[in-house]
DNA sequence: ACTATATATGAACATGTATTCATATATTAT
DNA sequence: ATAATATATGAATACATGTTCATATATAGT
């Protein structure tokens, strides 16, 4: 006897019954988590997330954001076009030329808080506990 | 004649000096950009987002996970090793079931932060601006 | 040792996605 | 009208990704 604390056994015929409601109590419906799923992925491609960061400068027309990111135009729209469908990125016309910007704050929050998670892997915990101010 | 504010141009020739270097100042490195990518890319499939939703309940072992999902235990596997590669969910390892976990709070806040989008849309702004209350 | 259980992993296939190319639309100037 | 500029978009191709299947590892019990 190494242990007097037995673990929780998941045999196929009795699965934790409380385990698993409190996951499904947990856990979004299907459709929610596609929408989620959508709006992270568009930020799962280095390209777009260099076009997000790009724009955390300010308002920049499609042709600038070529030239900074060293990409074709025609790329950057297609991508531009994805952020457009998925509300992170509007765009204000003027003559012909067209620029975007960052739609509301919740993006730069997602945003720097991703940049949060891979550099401080883990010390946010103490960070938010101790600060907490 | 039409305008008297002329919209700065795009030209090939002399492309936006001013807004180019504020996109680049802004942007991040491709790197970041690279690992920024993957960690949205993580939350970017359905079945992981709602691995991670069943998990703000508290951890769970892959066989429970699985059956929450409906889905096999491999294809379960391969998602958590994913998320794991990431460092957004931890394990623990009780005899021969191992729990998982979201890794630190910055998890949930990204998860929870995509929801809000979903949720509204562009709302936030006039909450943040308007405020009147 | 052997058997059963819990999870992990490699390969394969099927689907999704990012870029390029060519072309279309929209706006301005002549 | 035509020409030039700025952006958008459809099709195609090349690459990435998720699931399934089969198998491997690890642990517990006999």
């Amino acid at each position: 006897m190494t242990k007097n604390t037995p673990p929780p056994r998941c045999t196929d015929n009795h699965i934790h019954r409380e385990a698993v409601e409190q996951a499904l109590a947990a856990m979004v419906d299907g459709w929610t988590a596609t929408r989620l799923a959508q709006v992270f992925g568009a930020l799962s491609d280095p390209s777009r997330v260099r076009l997000i960061s790009a724009l955390l400068g300010g308002e920049l027309c499609v042709h600038d954001l070529a030239a900074a990111l060293g990409m074709s135009h025609s790329a950057v729209s297609h991508q531009l076009r994805l952020l457009r469908s998925l509300n992170l990125v509007r765009y204000r016309k003027e003559g012909r030329v067209v620029y975007y910007s960052l739609d509301d704050e919740h993006v730069e929050h997602l945003f720097r808080m991703g940049l949060d998670h891979i550099r401080h892997p883990e010390k946010i915990i103490e960070e938010a506990n101790n600060h907490h101010g």
